[in-house]
DNA sequence: ATAAACTTTCAATTATTACTGAAAGTTTTA
DNA sequence: TAAAACTTTCAGTAATAATTGAAAGTTTAT
């Protein structure tokens, strides 16, 4: 396969695979961009490669600094914007995983505290306090994990990897 | 809180928190009305209860089936087909892993491994191949995790997740 | 065999989400 | 200060996804 082919290949695909996460299509295609892309990239380039309109440029590659995966870059003499991502893909997991924590995992807990004490002491209360419990704690433990995971550089990880593995 | 009120409230934001992972909220409403319920859920009730329609919520219930995690259940000298979930959070999270793995995260495999003998030994060509190595390297740490989270018990999972802690 | 009870399918509709493009806004240059 | 170079916004439109409801299909009871 050929450099360029291959790009076009993978950009497709990180499309695809993040549309699958609830993160749209092109959103994750600029960001593939940018990854193979080993100069910074303007709005105009994206438009371009992408087959995209300025709005739509500027409207997600805006989304993915406020997510903290995209950084402006100044190329000198030049006025324009352009972009880059971190090339650690460690970095990006952390980044994300960290986002869809707050958006969408913190919400829940919040429930399931405000859901934890019904009143009452029939069978049927008993079991929903328990089935809460259950997801309480089982929330609990993958929060700590995902939690780790944030705090933690690509050494610590694999090194804990290493000693479950 | 009162045990109805605080149903209500856990299947509505159960229903958020699907969709805000790729799960439609009717789907996700479903699962959660069979997690509070003590006894077998019909179609007709899931209509009642969440105000959709019996195209819907068949549907949305084949597919839950499908995903394996609701099964079917016979109540004695009823004809209706009865609906039922595992309660064990810890059975369902790897169902849902294992799902989620084998449609997102093994389709991104695949095309890491054929972008990866891209032809050429030039810089760019380099610097991308670097890329690949770095993702691919990273995908495969996190899938032998998933893999490990599938296979695991409660037990074993929580007793590496007291090594790491 | 056939009617009743129930489940599944799917074309049409509705709701949601993404995208465009041109106008408005901002910053820089001269 | 004005106009050129660039960025942002957003109302309108297009694309996608979810839902309905009625007809077709299936199973069970008599």
């Amino acid at each position: 396969m050929e450099l360029e082919e291959a790009k076009q290949h993978f950009i497709q695909s990180w499309g695809t695979l993040g549309s699958n996460w609830g993160i749209n299509r092109t959103m994750a295609q600029i960001h593939a961009l940018l990854l193979v892309s080993n100069t910074p990239i303007s709005t105009e380039d994206m438009m371009e490669h992408l087959q995209i309109s300025r709005g739509n440029a500027n409207m997600n590659t805006r989304t993915l600094i406020d997510w903290g995966i995209v950084q402006k870059a100044h190329v000198p003499g030049e006025r324009k914007e352009y972009f880059v991502t971190d090339k650690d893909v460690w970095a990006l997991a952390r980044h994300i995983v960290k986002q869809r924590r707050q958006r969408e995992i913190e919400p829940m807990l919040r429930v399931i505290q405000e859901v934890k004490d019904v009143e009452g002491n029939d069978k049927e209360t008993k079991e929903f306090k328990e089935l809460i419990e259950n997801i309480d704690n089982f929330t609990q433990k993958a929060d700590d994990l995902v939690d780790k995971f944030i705090r933690s550089d690509e050494h610590w990880f694999y090194r804990q990897l290493l000693k479950i593995v």
